[in-house]
RNA sequence: GUCACAGUGGCUCAGUUGGAUAGAGCAACGGUCUUCUAAACCGUAGGUCGUGGGUUCGAAUCUCACCUGUGACACCA
């Protein structure tokens, strides 16, 4: 059912020999609305050859075209517009969803291969803020867009576990804490001693010094000191999980910085070995002025590890353990310099596979347009968000739907999905500042919207009751107001690999949106369940785009409830 | 200061590879529930696409300069 294919065919029968197929595939383009046509050939690139104005080519060609096939095809300026033939498009569309049904979309691209995804990577001790939301939904949204590509994605989350903040945390335990304060709420706590300690260390940097003594003493196997860290860490995690619960992400692997500890020392020989580390400072660097960059530090003056020998030990680690094709880091754009640095370094060292790893970055989030920071307790907290949202959304259904049953599970769906779609809906480099009125919206371009439209048409497939939707002979449906729907449908396949290629959950978000849009238009416009002999077809129509829709929300993590 | 990213209606944003009168959503105003869920639909109003030059049949899109904002820039991650 490749429709596209049959416009060029039919128009590179009546064109120039020296134009080839491939230049007409590219060049032909979709107009923005459908009264234009849906395929339209732009005559621009002809007018120096024939020596003739756009205009009149456009008119000429039309005259010379062979129309069967198409509704009709008229020239409109310097355009050739193609209107297709709807009974024969929308039946063939209609059909493969609803044979395909979720594997619509589905590709080989990926042959299976692995594609490791550094995503989410929460601060042990901390909470997650909106910012760690950026990054789990999005690597969460990227890893479903890529698996229907076929590829294999392994969710690592990059626990930030190991490091001088840990020095200061147990100081400030050991100053202000106690056993049974900190079981009591283990993160409130431990960041209250965090931000304490960051206060009086202003004053008394003494307590920086003590905090640096007691990283030593984990990094040198102290007992205490690795008591006291396993257990804020599994404290921590404990609630990270009830997080990832309610956002519905899993992950393959919890291999925090803390993971990397004894691999360093090898990254450590290898670049000593190729002569590339440098004493500078009295620090061990990279040096990288050749490319305009400040060096890569390896090793402090003490001798402990930085950031970025952890992340040449992790990219190293994965390629031996995943051989992977890709491997993705959702990380917040203000780290691009970092991640230029450690692909310059690994080409260094002569990993070619430096290439392959892609880094994919997110603008922030900001309160009153400032930088968020945990350390001058500058937080939003992800749980708040999530309360309030939930809280909303309850608050909304007493409103439109008192009778609703599972009122509770509906208001965690659609509260939490729209948090989570307003996060993807907006290219994910764009930063914004954080608003909970702008986030928890559920009118217009919203989660709750698509949720919304979804609930609709499956409450008309239930009150059309038993329908055998597999073996009706002509799902066809003609009519102008539905049109956009279908070829909306047919589309979605174009989107997924756009989405696949650009690592962007927004074309997915921007497509269900367009595709809620024009199926409340027709919904609005025409009735479904009326009783004629197209009955069948249109019924075929609804199921296929609460199918695109669920899927497509299923690919951004966001939850589709049955009724709302 | 250097580098990176951004600047589109009151607000939040779309705008594949340059192409047909620059699209949505919020907010404003007006209309639509005896018929499939009004979290919806329809309409009105609102834009010299940061500024100035360049490239060409054609620029929001490419290029240069400038202005504005944000971020990064050696021992945090």
């Amino acid at each position: 059912m490749d429709f596209k294919k049959q416009v060029v065919d039919t128009l590179i029968k009546v064109l120039p020999e020296e134009i080839t197929e491939e230049q007409v595939t590219k060049l032909i383009e979709k107009p923005k609305t459908s009264d234009l046509g849906d395929y339209a050939f732009p005559t621009f690139i002809l007018a120096k050859s024939l020596h003739k104005a756009p205009k009149m080519i456009a008119e000429e060609l039309v005259g010379q075209l062979d129309t069967t096939g198409f509704e009709k095809v008229v020239n409109t300026g310097a355009y050739i517009n193609f209107f297709l033939d709807k009974k024969a498009f929308s039946n063939a569309v209609i059909r493969e969803v609803l044979t395909q049904k979720d594997n619509y979309g589905n590709a080989d691209d990926g042959k299976g291969r692995n594609v490791p995804i550094d995503m989410s990577s929460p601060n042990i001790a901390k909470p997650m803020s909106m910012g760690h939301l950026r990054s789990t939904v999005i690597g969460n949204s990227i890893a479903k867009i890529i698996t229907k590509l076929n590829y294999q994605p392994v969710k690592i989350n990059h626990l930030g576990d190991w490091g001088t903040q840990f020095g200061k945390l147990i100081v400030g335990y050991k100053l202000w804490g106690s056993e049974e304060e900190v079981e009591a709420d283990p993160i409130n706590n431990l960041l209250k001693y965090y931000v304490r300690f960051h206060k009086e260390a202003e004053e008394k940097p003494e307590l920086d010094d003590e905090a640096r003594a007691w990283f030593k003493r984990m990094e040198d196997g102290d007992k205490e000191a690795l008591a006291l860290w396993t257990w804020f860490k599994e404290l921590s995690l404990k609630e990270f999980q009830t997080i990832y619960d309610r956002l519905d992400v899993q992950f393959d692997h919890f291999t925090g910085e803390s993971f990397y500890n004894d691999k360093m020392d090898a990254i450590v020989n290898t670049l000593e070995e190729k002569g590339l580390l440098e004493e500078s400072r009295g620090a061990e660097i990279v040096d990288l002025s050749e490319y305009d960059l400040s060096p890569a530090l390896i090793k402090k003056t003490d001798g402990a590890t930085l950031y970025i020998t952890r992340d040449l030990a992790a990219a190293k680690y994965r390629k031996d353990t995943f051989d992977f094709v890709k491997s993705l880091y959702v990380v917040g754009s203000e780290q691009a310099e970092h991640f230029t640095k450690l692909k310059i370094v690994l080409k260094k060292m002569g990993y070619d596979w430096a290439d392959d790893i892609v880094y994919i970055p997110f603008g922030l989030i900001t309160t009153g347009g400032k930088k968020l920071s945990t350390r001058k307790g500058n937080v939003i907290l992800l749980d708040d968000v999530l309360n309030d949202a939930v809280n909303l959304a309850k608050k909304q259904i007493e409103e439109k739907n008192p009778n609703l049953k599972n009122k509770d599970a509906v208001a965690e769906a659609v509260g939490v999905g729209a948090v989570v779609f307003h996060d993807l809906k907006n290219d994910r480099r764009d930063s914004f500042d954080f608003n909970l009125e702008e986030v928890v919206r559920f009118e217009g371009e919203t989660g709750p919207y698509v949720q919304y439209t979804n609930a609709r048409a499956l409450s008309i497939l239930r009150k059309a009751g038993d329908v055998d939707y597999a073996d009706a002979t002509d799902v066809s449906v003609t009519d102008d107001e539905a049109w956009d729907t279908i070829k909306m449908l047919q589309n979605f396949p174009d989107v997924v690999e756009r989405a696949a290629k650009e690592y962007e959950p927004s074309v997915i978000a921007k497509y269900v949106l367009k595709l809620a849009k024009s199926f409340n238009q027709y919904y609005a416009h025409s009735k479904i369940l009326a009783d004629d002999e197209g009955l069948k077809a249109r019924l075929s129509l609804v199921k296929s785009v609460s199918t695109v829709l669920q899927m497509s929300l299923a690919l951004l993590g966001v939850k589709a409830p049955e009724e709302m």
